[in-house]
DNA sequence: AGTTTACTTCAAAATGAATTGAACTAAAGG
DNA sequence: CCTTTAGTTCAATTCATTTTGAAGTAAACT
């Protein structure tokens, strides 16, 4: 089997094969957005590249495919697929040529979207806000006006948090808008 | 000197002194707070900390005070300081008792977020927007539906690209009422 | 000029997260 | 049943990032 070997500028993630090579750039690049965006969300980057390849391909991809396309090893498709499924970014569909599992995507992007608010910022905004609470209760009582200054930025944090925690809504009103 | 040294829960990072223990915790909460903050923005944690003391205190702290209520190294303090200044948060304020330099918080809240919203988040959008046009431009306009399925995932990325930048000004403008 | 204090630099060490791959389990095919 | 194929698990490794600390710079005292 012949094998080109092309490195992803961005990713630092290895496309391999003999395909048609467009077919290669768009995965090149498929993979290199979610890639962007997983760093951005706080998601490993070979969980984003193997959620990249199955957004990139039209038909199921099989687990060797993905092996294949990313040049990783097979335990790390393993546990990113495992990953994916457990937050229903991809789906397992039967195939009927043969007995490998096939993955496709599952969730609306807006899901996902919507499903990283609700667990990355939400419980962030939200455990920011007891440990607010804590301040508050450990507030140095000194002399001075240093306890007033103390006090104030206390002040401005929660102000800040419940701010934040104002918007989440808005914001998934408005990414729900159009579809 | 006697030294009680107190492991922080959450930050895993360490508070000395033999001062009151009601200042230490206000400071190990407000620690926590901005270390778990930087966690979500991609911050290095140190940075963080070393924020957080600065914020937790009434008065402006010196290079040394920093060092030892973190208990992190002097070269840490040195170039977390640096990473601080360079973004604004924190400045130098010049001090009669002696000539140490004193820091103290800088840029409000407000315009750190703003600052993070412009960099971290306007940025990865673009780049993101400019990775989507790569794609359709190497779209492979394989026969059958399959050339469809992928124009349409496109263009769902593109949607939710555009939908976010328009976010973007919204999240700024909500974020700046009421200070 | 020499000493001390205050901080910076950067190579090396530590840490922590992601990745590998070899051993394993399970189901299908013969 | 025995073999093959398909995938999982997890200890060990690799890799990237952070942190340290020792050596260096520079300004202020004396």
């Amino acid at each position: 089997m012949t094998t080109a070997t092309l490195i992803t500028p961005a990713s630092g993630l290895v496309l391999t094969g003999g395909r048609p090579s467009e077919v290669a750039d768009f995965e090149r690049a498929m993979v290199d957005f979610f890639v962007d965006a997983a760093d951005l969300l706080g998601v490993p980057r070979s969980v984003a590249a193997i959620y990249g390849i199955v957004f990139a391909s039209a038909v199921p991809l099989s687990f060797a495919d993905i092996e294949a396309r990313l040049d990783i090893s097979k335990g790390s498709v393993s546990q990113g697929l495992r990953v994916l499924r457990e937050v229903g970014a991809v789906k397992e569909v039967s195939s009927q040529e043969d007995r490998a599992e096939r993955f496709e995507p599952d969730l609306e992007l807006r899901k996902m979207v919507q499903r990283f608010l609700e667990n990355r910022l939400a419980k962030q905004l939200q455990t920011g806000g007891s440990r607010l609470e804590q301040m508050v209760k450990t507030l140095p009582k000194g002399r001075h006006g240093e306890a007033a200054v103390l006090r104030a930025r206390v002040k401005q944090l929660q102000t800040w948090n419940s701010k934040a925690q104002a918007l989440l809504p808005i914001a998934k009103t408005f990414l729900k808008l159009g579809g």
